[in-house]
DNA sequence: GCCCAGGTATAAA
DNA sequence: TTTATACATGGG
């Protein structure tokens, strides 16, 4: 991976194997939003950051070298060659090749398991414009104020509140799910950290301990929020789809890489429907 | 107004 | 074990 460092960012060269589009808006997070002039804004690991393609590559500014190292380069899984995992799905199961070729550049974002759980549980039966904007409050309502932005609020601030306390947020019947997976994870009983390298059948069973934490929520939590590659999430649009399009397709069949072929399958099934 | 959203808890069959 | 329904809220 080279990179250019400049005064006020750094410049990620020959970044084809990231697609901003395809990594922000393919519903793994919900704080990066695109901006008029084509660039996307987020903010991750109370950081934030704009990121928009140049002529070489990708312009990631307001990124000092020393957060690139320490935050950026994980976020972004830099170092994982999603064009050989790619390539090794589709040799797996040649159905997948367009569903791939449908979402080129995406890439799974290390994203923190706790907001990764929080989010998903917040996401279910719910849009993603009002996801965002329950997200949004959360932040702004209980999370760290930097610089004129706020971080996404920790388990343990979230603990402290009640069930009323949270009804600004307008989380609807999702705010006591939220209030039990909090105080679940700051008192201990749920091991986020742990949950790298745990075998994935005993975090899925610890997940669902949680109110309102379901097998859906409990899979992107560790796909998205744990980088477990192998964890699947499926709903009723993948069900449909993995019983037509891709009859046969598993998780298990699909190995260690199961979660990056479901949103192949995810992404392309949304748009040849819709 | 109406439909429905990357689901889950709960109660019935 | 499988199938129906309510759930809070608001985007389109």
């Amino acid at each position: 991976m080279e990179i250019n460092i400049k005064n006020n960012g750094i410049e990620l060269i020959a970044a084809d194997g990231f697609d901003l589009k395809n990594t922000f808006d393919c519903g793994q997070c919900f704080r990066w939003d695109e901006q008029p002039d084509g660039s996307y804004t987020g903010i991750a690991k109370g950081k934030r950051l704009r990121i928009y393609p140049t002529d070489k590559g990708l312009f990631l500014e307001g990124c000092a070298e020393d957060d690139f190292g320490s935050s950026w380069r994980d976020y972004f899984d830099l170092d994982t060659d999603y064009d050989a995992i790619k390539t090794e799905l589709v040799e797996l199961c040649p159905a997948l090749k367009c569903a791939a070729d449908s979402i080129s550049g995406i890439r799974i974002l290390r994203q923190e398991p706790w907001e990764a759980l929080c989010s998903f549980i917040i996401s279910q039966n719910n849009n993603i414009p009002r996801i965002k904007g329950i997200i949004s409050r959360l932040c702004e309502g209980w999370g760290e104020k930097h610089d004129g932005y706020f971080g996404f609020p920790s388990a343990d601030t979230l603990s402290r509140l009640s069930v009323e306390e949270l009804a600004p947020l307008r989380a609807g019947f999702r705010a006591r799910y939220i209030i039990d997976a909090a105080r679940r994870v700051a008192g201990g009983e749920i091991a986020l950290d742990d949950m790298y390298s745990m075998p994935i059948a005993d975090c899925r069973r610890e997940l669902m301990k949680i109110v309102g934490v379901g097998a859906k929520v409990a899979e992107c939590t560790l796909l998205y929020g744990l980088h477990r590659l192998e964890a699947f999430p499926v709903d009723v649009w993948m069900k449909k789809a993995l019983a037509q399009s891709f009859s046969g397709v598993t998780a298990e069949g699909l190995g260690r890489y199961a979660g990056i072929a479901q949103q192949y399958i995810f992404h392309y099934t949304r748009n040849i429907s819709s």
